[in-house]
DNA sequence: ATCGAGTGTTGTAAATACTGAACACTGTTG
DNA sequence: CAACAGTGTTCAGTATTTACAACACTCGAT
């Protein structure tokens, strides 16, 4: 996990003295060299405290360590998709050498019949997407859709959802979700 | 923030008594009792090891206040997006409704000759995208792709990245970035 | 109704984090 | 070189957090 160094680098990064992001942040200069050198490891009011000086939220800064895989694949040709069909959906996700990936990036295709059970309520996340071809039905909480082509969506991943298509022709939707739970 | 209330509202979720909590995590049910009431405000290495009892990343567990927004919403359709076109790039804002969304979740449209320049280095953040129509040009650091539709990409966002149509016919791009900067 | 096992909430003492002031080290200026 | 303004580190004292143990309460079962 390392606090100390991350917090570190994102000060140096802001060009930050040990002691300018202590008197915006309201502690002293040693809790900053401490906390660094790992020598304690602060509490959530403090290190909110000194990130409020730089600013930066508790989230963006434990977000921080998902950031350091590198090096890996950035284009993915059509036929190299990782397959994750479950029953009659065919669902390609991108960004199989992504690890630890922050988004679900996917391109689903429904055949006529198919439909998606509800989903677990996930509490936490977020679920975007556009429909590319046919035609697909949406349904979020109580709430029922028809997507055409160039129609999209956004909601919490909290609320109950399902697609379902039922209609003649395969729909193509493109999809993304965060964060992953692939 | 109220530290207290998220932790207590997950124990509950997960069906634990802060006993059982405490013991999973190797604390006293007395620190997590003193936690949710916030009579203290724990270090980050004991609220670190009272997740694990849940086990929750310190990510997640400062990421549930943002789940908050609902009733926003859901369907967007293809006339109803947000334009946030900047130059020739034509690019339309999926879920403008969510004021605090993770993703940004694009329809782009590159008309021939256009190109972004090169983006600021985000220090955080992942993007990932499809194309739909057209070709289109990606450089990821030192590295030049170019995309045919059904062709994706997966990127972390601090690398430095740049889309170019030099072609003579329009591409279409969906694509998702997160954490969202728009 | 009492026992037992479960719950969450306190005191007090030990452990840990934070402040304030000193220190040692750089680079710049006169 | 000396004075200075900046840097990060360290130490003693103070403030806060944590463990351990006792307490009060609820709920079923004997």
């Amino acid at each position: 996990m390392d606090v100390g160094v991350r917090l570190q680098s994102i000060r140096k990064l802001k060009g930050l003295s040990q002691r300018e992001l202590a008197k915006r942040a309201g502690v002293t200069n040693s809790t900053i060299s401490m906390i660094e050198k790992n020598s304690v490891s602060p509490s959530i009011s403090s290190l909110k405290k000194v990130l409020g000086g730089i600013p930066m939220s508790l989230v963006e800064f434990f977000s921080l360590d998902v950031e350091q895989d590198n090096q890996a694949q950035v284009v993915y040709r059509a036929d190299e998709l990782t397959d994750l069909s479950s029953g009659a959906v065919t669902m390609k996700l991108i960004g199989k050498a992504h690890p630890s990936r922050a988004i679900t990036f996917l391109d689903e295709t429904y055949p006529p019949g198919s439909d998606t059970g509800d989903e677990m309520l996930n509490h936490d996340g977020e679920e975007a997407g556009m429909l590319v071809e046919g035609r697909l039905e949406l349904t979020v909480g109580s709430e029922v859709f028809v997507l055409e082509p160039g129609d999209s969506y956004y909601f919490d991943s909290t609320k109950a959802h399902r697609f379902r298509n039922p209609y003649d022709r395969p729909a193509r939707l493109i999809s993304a979700t965060t964060p992953a739970n692939f």
